[in-house]
RNA sequence: GGCCCCAUCGUCCAGAGGCCUAGGACACCGGUCUUUCAAGCCGGAAACCCGGGUUCGAAUCCCGGUGGGGUCACCA
């Protein structure tokens, strides 16, 4: 690896959406690199785009990386020494380096109208030939401009590309790439209203950022050489380029809104937590080389290098997000699993009855129910009968315990035992349960089915015992009392 | 279509010429534990895209094919 005087990277996305995970990986892997190498994460929003531009977008992909724990060192909303951090704010700069090109003659003015390149575009599309630029405007002479000028046109910039030689893209992941300059044409970096296209603004700002390495997807590949060119021009040196592989939906296809949730946000309001969605991201496309599967935050930063991440695409698979999520909420600290549903149960309803529940109640809830949850919904769901009374009783455990003989009066007895018991904990429960049945001469299940039911509403869930002790004397009683009622004036 | 990238179980990864009878994880199937459901534990099925080379030896190197992906805008 080498040692770099000063790390710089940045993530920088465009907020014209909220951030999916293809974005969300780029973005982990630029933090883990930087906080590998002692570096610094940067965060940049290209936003030059006023046409497609969101006002929401900016503030939730804030928002998005924030909850992922991706905290960034300079950025638009906490400024640095090479702000601002949103290129809208940066449009003088774009154009003083243009003027430069401009000056220098390695860039010049083209008065065609969008309709006239579509046109000219689609024409060469279907004579079977490769769409590119004419370079009709490349050699106009100066009184040919002026007249177009007169004419009150607004031309856009085009970057003089050499008609011939090879752009190599020296690439971390992926070695050498060349590209033929005659695969290219004389490409925009200025639009005629003085906004500057991506791979120009891109260029100009990692330059004046400077950016060391840039780490970003697949798809900007092919951008490069055209970047490199523009870099040359400019007179700066390059940076490192490191092109991480894409990630695809299961059908193979590029990410998008049909794929069903694909958004960080969408994750989070399904119920996943910010430390299995990170660990699952960072597992596609990087190894650590052996079978760890489970990472802090920290143990990645410490193990991540770019030369492990894989080449090809990956396409990302719900069914083993979810098992990490299962895995992180039996792993996490109680008390950050409170933090983490407690906005879950505010959904659910039950945002008053979790504040006036004891902590050490709600955690001990936590702390049962959640081997059998694989997402905060589930966890919510399950936890729900500790915090109300007034939950139904499942119609199948209804037919199936309710509807025996004898159950109401059996339910009694079982109340009966309880109500002797002097210390409520989980053994001396169990004790009396089992002195009942056995006096009964029936079958544990027999019993304690339909006391689950009674006490629960669900036929499934944590260990009778367990939930009688969590529960109470007090509230065992009234809801087996509640169920023999109900089973009296509804069998 | 041109250019570029890629190719190991269904999916995510390991593998950097002999350690491969190809390893792990998810999912799937079976068993175990058990008051239910999970979790856990044990076990099973499941892959080197194809064809040529190079080599004593190739999943690993080279070439070709095929397949998948990306990109070709005054979008980023």
């Amino acid at each position: 690896m080498r040692l770099f005087l000063s790390v710089r990277v940045r993530f920088a996305p465009s907020p014209t959406g909220s951030l999916h995970i293809g974005g969300a990986r780029t973005a982990l892997f630029n933090y883990l690199f930087a906080r590998s190498q002692g570096g610094k994460f940067i965060l940049r929003l290209e936003d030059t785009d006023f046409e497609r531009h969101q006002e929401e977008a900016e503030a939730n992909i804030l928002e998005s990386l924030r909850w992922l724990g991706l905290e960034w060192d300079e950025g638009p909303d906490r400024g640095g020494p090479y702000g601002p951090y949103r290129q809208s704010e940066r449009l003088e700069l774009y154009q003083q380096e243009a003027r430069r090109l401009l000056e220098a003659g390695l860039a010049y003015p083209c008065y065609c109208t969008p309709e006239e390149l579509a046109a000219e575009r689609e024409r060469m599309r279907r004579e079977g030939k490769v769409p590119r630029y004419s370079g009709r405007c490349r050699n106009l002479s100066p009184e040919e401009r002026a007249e177009l000028e007169a004419k009150g046109i607004r031309p856009a910039l085009r970057l003089k590309v050499p008609a011939e030689g090879q752009i190599v893209v020296s690439d971390l992941i992926r070695g050498e790439v060349v590209f033929d300059c005659s695969t290219l044409d004389d490409f925009i970096i200025m639009k005629s209203s003085g906004v500057p296209t991506y791979n120009f603004a891109c260029v100009v700002d990692d330059a004046h950022m400077k950016i060391s390495h840039v780490i970003r997807a697949e798809e900007h590949l092919s951008n490069t050489p055209k970047q490199l060119l523009v870099y040359r021009a400019l007179g700066y040196e390059p940076p490192a380029f490191a092109h991480v592989p894409m990630i695809l939906a299961p059908d193979r296809s590029k990410l998008s809104k049909r794929h069903g949730a694909t958004g960080v946000e969408e994750f989070r309001a399904q119920g996943f937590v910010p430390e299995a969605l990170l660990n699952y991201l960072a597992l596609l496309g990087w190894s650590p080389g052996d079978e760890q599967e489970i990472f802090s935050k920290d143990e990645l930063i410490a193990r991540f290098s770019l030369e492990a991440v894989s080449k090809h695409a990956a396409i990302y698979d719900i069914q083993k997000l979810t098992w990490f999520n299962s895995q992180y909420l039996n792993l996490l600290p109680l008390e950050r699993l409170y933090e983490l549903a407690l906005p879950f149960f505010r959904q659910a309803g039950l945002g008053e009855e979790i504040e006036r529940a004891e902590r050490d109640y709600v955690l001990q809830v936590l702390a049962t129910v959640r081997s059998r949850a694989r997402t905060l919904v589930e966890l919510v769901d399950m936890s729900s009968y500790f915090f109300r009374d007034d939950f139904a009783y499942d119609p199948k455990g209804v037919d199936k315990f309710f509807r025996r003989p004898g159950v109401a009066e059996l339910l009694k007895e079982g109340k009966e035992a309880l109500s002797r018991i002097s210390s409520f904990d989980e053994a001396s429960i169990e004790a009396a349960y089992r002195r009942l049945i056995e006096e009964k001469g029936i079958k544990g299940g027999d019993l304690i089915h339909p006391t689950r039911l009674a006490l629960t509403g669900r036929t499934v869930g944590p260990g009778l015992f367990e939930i009688m002790a969590l529960l109470g004397k007090e509230r065992c009683l009234a809801r087996l009392e509640r169920a023999a009622q109900w089973i009296e004036e509804n069998i």
